[in-house]
RNA sequence: GGAGAGGUGGCAGAGUGGUCGAUCGCACCGCACUCGAAAUGCGGCAUGCCUGCAAGGGCAUCGGGGGUUCGAAUCCCCCCCUCUCCGCCA
């Protein structure tokens, strides 16, 4: 989220960064209306003030019995009355217009990341480790695992529909596992502090994180049932007494004029049909309304908790960075993913991941960066998993993200590198939105940055282990790193 | 889910229609006293926005939203949250 102050001063770097998106140009659209809005909101200010002198005023006029003067301010007050609550309006369209507008603009990427248009513009920055040698053909990890008998997408298509399944014995333990290994390697040796967070969150916290309203498409949401219908009743009891009203009106202008009565059958029929027809649409709307407010999200990520810990408060500098991970199964509805990666478990509806945020000072935010990013790639140096890490162009970024690398393990089954882990920095995009400062010694409270990164993607873990520790009869060697975690086994075969 | 109590500045806690954006205390900052500190005294100390070169001026905010009123922290309605008790439950 911009701030708009920022916008009006920097127009030019404003509409540079949109354009490295690929967007176009909405600084003087945005300007425009935000002068509009001041002017408007200026004349309303001046007409408040008049209000609360006068007010004062008819105070010390009471107070002192000189009802006269006290008559004459009430009137000029009363004059002013549809001007102010005009002026309210006009103020409260103009917020709405202008939030609606910021809401959806993505964060504008740092100087040093490559302008591109999608992911083949991407930068390689490094790469570490070498794919594995195979005599024989790689299968993939789906075929492996159905082989093994350990992996059930058939099943899960019946309880669930497609893109689920059900992991069994070794590899549902595999997932555990790797979780674990990630959590310990995370909190003890780099200082996360492990959380278990909601899995549903509200609104806010998903608007926070950027997750609404744009992408609202791609989340799973809860429908609860509306609670309390009081407000609409006694709103629809309103208008019918209106309408009941009118109708008794009419009939008897009607009389006085010698007319034949409306409240004939067809004109009783008519409007209580259209009675009935708006006493839907209120109860729609209303409705809807309460579903909204009540309505919760599953989690697309762990971000979306772990970020919004920190959300509408003052942190004391000292604290900072704060560092938290989170091992959660996530959800993403896949709306516009239809035909990508249908096979296997490299795009579900669910899946495991261990998250990594951080919270720092703007200063600290870009060293945070690059440790964080180290600290999922030192997950698959442990586990001995060739990957590359890329830097994402302008163009391939996400919507809060000024920079992020991109982790891509190797796959030998799709004899390809694929992502296992993206890490942001959201410099204080997602703060304004949350509203998360931190006060330093001397100074203003002044909004956080924000990071976070997958420490890993576990089900994307699996799969690479699956493809890179693959033998020949089908079997899987399970890494040294993570033996202790399996109870020692070495290897997933066959029963 | 039911009953009751409550939500006010960093904390604590007054305020029930008219100079209340809010008494007092604690914390914090500055100054004085002191070799230094403690104690004490004096002063300062909420946030956002508009306007102005600045000094300043103005608007809004007492959990959130709406209403009554010339005027609302204070009265009315709805919602949220916290606490206590009861019920239900992994």
């Amino acid at each position: 989220m911009f701030d708009i102050k920022w916008i009006r001063e920097n127009p030019t770097a404003f509409d540079a960064g949109l354009q490295a998106r690929g967007l176009d140009p909405l600084s003087a659209g945005i300007i425009a209306l935000d002068e509009q809005r001041r002017a408007q909101l200026t004349s309303l200010q001046e007409a408040q003030a008049r209000r609360n002198a006068a007010s004062k005023e008819i105070g010390k006029a009471k107070a002192q019995k000189d009802e006269a003067t006290a008559a004459k301010l009430m009137a000029e007050v009363a004059a002013l009355k549809d001007k102010l609550s005009q002026g309210e309006e006009a103020e409260r369209a103009f917020d709405a217009k202008i939030q609606a507008m910021l809401e959806v603009i993505p964060n504008l990427p740092r100087d040093d990341v490559p302008r591109g248009k999608d992911e083949t513009d991407n930068v390689e920055v490094r790469r570490v480790g070498t794919p594995p040698r195979m005599d024989f053909k790689p299968k993939q990890h789906f075929e492996l695992g159905e082989a093994l008998g350990l992996m059930d997408f058939e099943s899960a298509a019946k309880v669930s529909g497609a893109r689920f399944v059900y992991l069994k014995g070794p590899l549902a333990r595999l997932e555990r596992a790797l979780a674990q290994f990630m959590l310990d390697i995370h909190t003890g040796d780099f200082g996360y502090l492990e959380v278990s967070p909601p899995l549903m969150v509200k609104k806010d916290a998903a608007y926070g994180t950027g997750n609404l309203p744009k992408f609202a498409d791609d989340l799973f949401k809860t429908s609860r049932s509306p609670g309390n219908y009081k407000t609409f009743d006694e709103e629809i009891a309103v208008y019918f007494r209106e309408q009941l009203g009118e109708l008794e009106a009419e009939n008897k202008r009607s009389r006085d004029l010698g007319q034949q009565e409306l409240s004939s059958s067809s004109f009783v029929r008519e409007a209580s049909f259209e009675i009935q027809m708006k006493e839907a649409v209120l109860r729609a709307d209303h409705r809807q309304y309460v579903e909204d407010e009540a309505r919760l999200y599953l989690i697309p990520t762990a971000e979306v908790p772990l970020t919004n810990l920190v959300r509408e408060q003052v942190i004391d500098e000292a604290k900072l960075p704060m560092r938290f991970t989170a091992w959660t199964p996530c959800f993403r509805s896949e709306a516009g993913a239809a035909g990508r990666d249908t096979r296997g478990m490299i795009r579900q509806h669910q899946f495991s991941k261990v998250e990594m945020v951080s919270v720092t000072t703007p200063e600290q935010s870009l060293e945070e960066h690059e440790r964080m990013t180290s600290c999922a790639e030192e997950i698959l140096k442990r586990l001995g998993l060739a990957f590359r890490t890329m830097l994402l162009c302008t163009g391939d970024m996400g919507f809060a993200s000024q920079k992020t690398y991109d982790i891509e393990v190797w796959l030998p089954g799709q004899d390809a590198y694929r992502e296992i882990s993206s890490c942001s920095v959201c410099g204080d995009f997602q703060a304004r939105r949350m509203d998360a400062r931190f006060r330093s010694k001397e100074g203003k409270p002044q909004f956080v940055h924000t990071l976070n990164g997958s420490g890993l993607a576990v089900g994307r873990t699996l799969v690479a282990v699956l493809e890179n520790y693959q033998q020949a009869d089908g079997s899987v060697i399970i890494p040294e790193a993570l033996r202790s975690y399996m109870g020692g086994m070495e290897r997933i075969a066959k029963a």
